[in-house]
DNA sequence: CGCGAAACGGACCCTCGGTCCGCATTCTAC
DNA sequence: GTAGAATGCGGACCGAGGGTCCGTTTCGCG
């Protein structure tokens, strides 16, 4: 197991870098606004240190969103009703999405900075993956609903990242309207009765 | 009214760089891979030529995507049922995604080069503008349907290209499959005593 | 302290979208 | 037909940004 460990400078290096980009990302509007050149300047350091820690770009801001989304995931995996999972899938599912929904919400310009990585394609991140193969597997423990993968897809789409920065950032639909429409919707797919509202 | 008719070289030109962009984009994978380099030399023409004529790539794309749709675009508009104004809303709602749902399918390589242009969101784009407030139009005729608007954001979203590029293109699903699957999905919002199929 | 290894940093490279300008083509007026 | 103006052409050029190279510095250990 040849897991050295880094050396000092190397540790704070990468954890000033973490701190200036999650700073920038957070102030400017568009993520495609921060350069990797910026990161580098506001972290007081080498552009080689930075791409040296994480590879490339997508290697930061995949670092920095795991980082944000380590606590949500913890509550998913083994954390109490209603979002771990000893909840009943009928209130699992509107949990999850909710959570997901506020986690972008809380995190837009870092969620918005990973699904517009460039060419790459959202689907095929280990993050979609995961909320994907989770939210899956939930709904086929509910007996009339079929085709649980495909829908899967279809209600994380519901909450991509820049769908939400259109209607919350653009269109100043306020949160907690956001997240009823959301439950609302999610109730609509999971019981064929669906409350009026 | 100083509509001045193009120089016929122009035209010949336009037509060209049309023709070579259509085949680049439909024979490459991912449309980041085209450059405007590649379509100029395509087309036997000057970069120059390409950015006059369409200003910039987005208005390239943009143009070879509207020539496609159009033909939809009429059938939803002044067509007869039921895609066309005169279905009930409970026919039309699931015709208009199916239609566009297979206008993504075989238009693939466009609609990801257009919803992946950089920076900025497909929320943006007049395309995505017309359809939303079509569908919502159409969804609030549906009596006890609440959040029109929010809704018919949530059924667009997901027939977002890379979501049907990653269903179809990397999953594999089968094209009717996934028609069955939105289908179902539609059915689910649209009734809340969806048949349990 | 000394020395090898690890990390540093900024100059450098490359690709790609977009522009500039001198030259060629086409239209129009006679 | 031809002259002159307007329009269009094309490829060299530019700037920005992601990513790399390598001489120099710093670290950690004996």
């Amino acid at each position: 197991m040849p897991e050295r460990k880094p050396r000092k400078d190397a540790a704070r290096n990468r954890a000033a870098v973490l701190a200036a980009a999650d700073d920038l990302f957070a102030g400017c509007e568009s993520p495609e606004a921060v350069t990797m050149a910026d990161i580098a300047a506001a972290a007081g350091v080498g552009k080689a240190t930075l791409f040296r820690a994480f590879g490339d770009r997508t290697g930061l801001i995949h670092t920095l969103y795991e980082a944000r989304l380590e606590p949500i995931r913890n509550a998913v995996e083994q954390g109490p009703p209603p979002l771990g999972p000893t909840a009943p899938p009928l209130q699992r599912v509107p949990a999850l999405l909710d959570a997901a929904l506020c986690f972008k919400l809380d995190n837009r310009h870092l969620a918005l900075a990973l699904e517009g990585t460039g060419g790459d394609s959202p689907y095929q991140t280990e993050h979609y993956d995961r909320w994907h193969s989770t939210l899956r597997a939930v709904l086929e423990r509910i007996p009339h609903l079929t085709d649980a993968d495909f829908t899967a897809h279809a209600l994380l789409a519901t909450i991509r990242a820049d769908l939400v920065e259109h209607l919350v950032g653009r269109q100043h639909v306020p949160r907690e309207q956001l997240r009823a429409h959301l439950a609302a919707f999610t109730a609509r797919i999971l019981d064929p009765r669906a409350p009026l509202s």
